[in-house]
DNA sequence: CGTCGCATTGATATCGCTCAAATCCGGTGG
DNA sequence: CCACCGGATTTGAGCGATATCAATGCGACG
């Protein structure tokens, strides 16, 4: 897995930075470029027609992001700095001729494109659940990589709400009746499912 | 975009038959081989633990499955043929060489993933939507490849209702709903949004 | 001709969404 | 240091949409 920018793209990199709320790439826009974070955090987001937020997906450091609009000729979605940002950008054009000349790349490139192909698949299958608590437990197997099991969250709750399709009231509510019935513990921004 | 098997890998390549319902591979088992669709259809699923069946992807004639498992150790679900299916095999290590060795197709292999990521996040986006007419509308948009606007529907109604994580009586009924107030038209098992 | 699965519709219950309000917490400016 | 502000968190009440259970028709296929 690739989670530094890859020196032999350095020289052709630009580098940017964004406010909180800062608006990288807008939907429908021309794709020229992939980007990579190196700071902060970047929120991938579409709008539907009541003006409600999707997140599509949230990028962290170490990340890239906009990677299959490679071959893309426009954004599909919003890219938003969540908080203050840094980011690394490439043109298609660059990483496409480092594809070609660097198998080596190339191939890790395949993998960062496979994990990310599985990380979205897992995310449809917890969206097909139907009920919130199986959301919130699919979402602890699958990320309960800490030591002790404990799941630590990124961002807010409110955030991690939109991640698996609930509201936050209804998340909060959920939460609160799993520690109570003793399906889960909490401590701070970590969560432990028993 | 490939959909035609890569010549380059036929000499590696076995080919083998199902009948409906037969069982490709199973989930936790080891993820040796990536596989090609001659002809017929195969299911990608999951269950969740009350049974339900969760469809990740539905792989026809001309498609690849399980491209991600190349540098995965286990397969992470079922896949199950829901015709009378043949499929191409070629392992890992087979399909690695060729991406070492070949540049053409490693940019070949990096846009069919590609394009899978944005489709799998186009079902993101849809599963996002709370309201079963908006996953229906979202549906027609994505999909609206047909000349007169028409789109087609693979396979049964029942499986189009997994797919947009609604149970097949509410697709039916929304469906109906929507065909009543002029905002679909319906022909045999093509849709048009109005 | 019987069976099986899809398509369709009805009745009902439940879960999550919506609107609303109160509290907490971190940051900011006076 | 304190007052204030905005956003996150939390809980309440009520409603509506969707799941669930149930029954029927229909076509394909053996």
């Amino acid at each position: 897995m690739i989670n530094e920018f890859p020196a032999a793209l350095l020289p052709c990199a630009t580098r940017a930075s964004y406010k909180p709320g800062g608006l990288i790439f807008r939907v429908g826009s021309p794709s020229k470029a992939v980007f990579f974070v190196e700071a902060g955090a970047v929120r991938l987001m579409r709008r539907g027609r009541n003006g409600e937020e999707i997140v599509l997906y949230q990028a962290r450091a170490g990340e890239f992001f906009a990677e299959a609009s490679i071959d893309s000729v426009r954004y599909h979605c919003d890219a938003i700095a969540t908080e203050a940002t840094t980011v690394l950008k490439t043109t298609s054009a660059d990483l496409l001729r480092l594809i070609a000349d660097d198998p080596v790349f190339a191939r890790q490139w395949i993998s960062l494109l496979a994990h990310q192909l599985r990380a979205v698949r897992t995310r449809v299958e917890r969206l097909s659940l139907k009920s919130a608590s199986e959301r919130v437990r699919h979402f602890l197997l699958a990320g309960a990589s800490g030591a002790d099991g404990d799941v630590k969250v990124n961002g807010t709750l409110k955030d991690l709400a939109r991640e698996l399709g609930l509201t936050h009231e209804t998340l909060y509510r959920t939460i609160a009746t799993m520690e109570r019935s003793g399906q889960i513990a909490r401590r701070g921004d970590g969560f432990r499912l028993l």
